[in-house]
DNA sequence: CGCAATTAAGTTGTGCGCAATTCAAATGGC
DNA sequence: GCCATTTGAATTGCGCACAACTTAATTGCG
């Protein structure tokens, strides 16, 4: 099996070849439309995508969140912090484990539903996919985030040759 | 010409089904792999992205280096001060315009090239990927981004219905 | 020419993302 | 039961991304 054709180094250098340079672009896109969509919910994205979790599952401890969304403590200690004095969340020890914190929608935070229910639609248009490419696309990008994460956590220098 | 089926708004918003936390995680999970890979070079994954730039076409006003990479004078000037304290760089007002400021190689920074040139493979391997795989995702890429950049111009409201 | 508008960098402030550390609570081996 | 280990959050520190603003140089209109 042959990934790796014998082209000169030289050509991967460039920056029209990165892939992950065309994803941060993406990525950084999408944040300048969801800005705008977002600051209407007095959201940034990253707190969006907390309380879609939420949304779908409410009452979860942060290890839990952080799970679903690929963080850690110490991106969303301070986040959910802000979301709680922004009255979306409510924070408190956990009575069977007191290491865990866990998080639950105020009524406020519940209600905040209602109103992010046409974002979706709304980011979708504005990509100018279809249902069937945006699919397509996100499985693409699974495939490369399970292998990117095999590859870290073997640790290996990827021994390409 | 119809992009969006009826379906229900709920669906929508599930995590599963946002593209964009897709390309988020991707995002991020090729930071951690660039991250071990540039350590080595002593590079932040949007140093080595500058550092591609001046590569291909050295001596670039700031200005020009921000459009190839999209970032404005807010987060190069910070970054390119680094590269600078790093060694890699140096950074000159122009003659012609006072206002602009050239950013130039340094010898050490021309000679990292060469021990960059085997990051691009190491990381094509680690995404699993074929060729033609890597070059569909960056088309799509592309495409999402042009369209989100035309999204965020137009201010719309993206009327969908 | 003279002055308003524009342009290029830099600065400030906020929020992420992550590594590394700290602390307290829980767990497990003996 | 006791103590080392592990675990869940929080904190600290650094770098990036971006909005908003400042400063200084240039452009262009009258």
């Amino acid at each position: 099996m042959k990934t790796l054709p014998d082209l000169p180094e030289e050509e991967y250098l460039r920056l029209d070849h990165q892939v992950c340079f065309s994803l941060n672009a993406a990525s950084r896109a999408f944040g300048s439309v969801y800005r705008v969509l977002l600051s209407d919910l007095g959201l940034t994205y990253p707190q969006y995508l907390v309380m879609i979790v939420l949304w779908e599952d409410d009452d979860l401890p942060v290890k839990r969140i952080g799970e679903r969304l690929r963080l850690d403590s110490g991106t969303l200690s301070p986040l959910l912090k802000r979301l709680e004095s922004a009255g979306f969340v409510r924070r408190e020890r956990s009575a069977e484990d007191e290491r865990s914190v866990t998080v639950r929608l105020t009524e406020a935070g519940a209600a905040l539903r209602g109103r992010a229910l046409r974002v979706p639609r709304q980011i979708l248009a504005a990509t100018g996919l279809s249902l069937d490419e945006v699919a397509a696309l996100r499985d693409l990008l699974h495939r490369v985030t399970d292998a990117l994460d095999t590859a870290a956590l073997d640790g290996s220098p990827t021994d390409c040759g």
